[in-house]
DNA sequence: CATGCACCTTCCAGCAGGTGGAAGGTCAAG
DNA sequence: CTTGACCTTCCACCTGCTGGAAGGTGCATG
């Protein structure tokens, strides 16, 4: 199967799945052509990829998922570790932005928004003290 | 005042205060040695850029900000403006990270976390549809 | 058979927003 | 005079792709 079908069914793009070849995150055989040819397999495995990308999973644990799915003898305790460290890393990431919107909603609030030159938003952000948990 | 001791009062890095000047944010005059020699004006505008990029405003929205900073006649509504489609896409962030979350506490939950190798998670991320472990 | 078009290939460049390190200049203390 | 903390420039690298150029392939239509 060409790469083009092969995107269709794992709904990525073509480039990013020979970017996935690139960096060894998938092998397909090539047909006489010169063409990638992707098995059952290989659909299977871009499909994982897919799934465990759009759940926030960076590139290098995805390939740990991989690697763990492939191995009959994983303990589903180290799977779940994985999931469960990426919970809280959601979790950090949803409490710094809901601190954001906490301060650019009073800054808004706080503006009248008219043709007026004077602006709270910025006198804020000049020296105020918005300052809400580093974003790094 | 070096960079340094710049660097320490906007609690930015030093590298990231001469990327900065790189993509023309700021522009410090230069001492007799070639030392960056930043002024008080200077350091004022690196904490605003602080700021503002930790409330996830990006570096061309922290330009147009500069500009309206420094715009006598700027109107407080365009300045309001940018901070509420800000708001937007902070919530639209907030929302797709509760959804990842939903998602990654639904196949923790699943998933008994012993050393058995069957595990739900990785079974979910293979499409449902795969034996987990039997495969290849 | 030529033509056109969609598809495939490789390779190179670039995005945001910096970070790391090498190689070297400067300055104050001991 | 030496040491160490600064500072300088320059170049490469990070994540996770994405865009485009230049060229090969496959198939339908005229």
């Amino acid at each position: 199967m060409n790469i083009g079908e092969a995107a269709a069914l794992a709904s990525l793009p073509p480039k990013t799945i020979r970017y996935y070849e690139e960096i060894d995150l998938i092998h397909p055989a090539r047909a006489g052509n010169g063409y990638r040819d992707y098995s059952e397999t290989d659909i299977h495995r871009l499909q994982f990829l897919q799934r465990a990308r759009s759940l926030g999973f960076t590139i290098e644990e995805c390939r740990m998922l991989l690697s763990l799915y492939e191995d009959e003898h994983r303990a589903s305790a180290d799977v779940r570790a994985v999931a469960m460290e990426k919970i809280g890393e959601v979790d950090r990431k949803i409490a710094e932005l809901r601190s954001m919107k906490a301060t650019l909603t009073r800054l808004v609030d706080s503006c009248h928004g008219d043709a007026r030159p004077d602006c709270p938003i910025l006198e804020d952000l000049a020296g105020g003290t918005a300052v809400c948990g580093g974003h790094r």
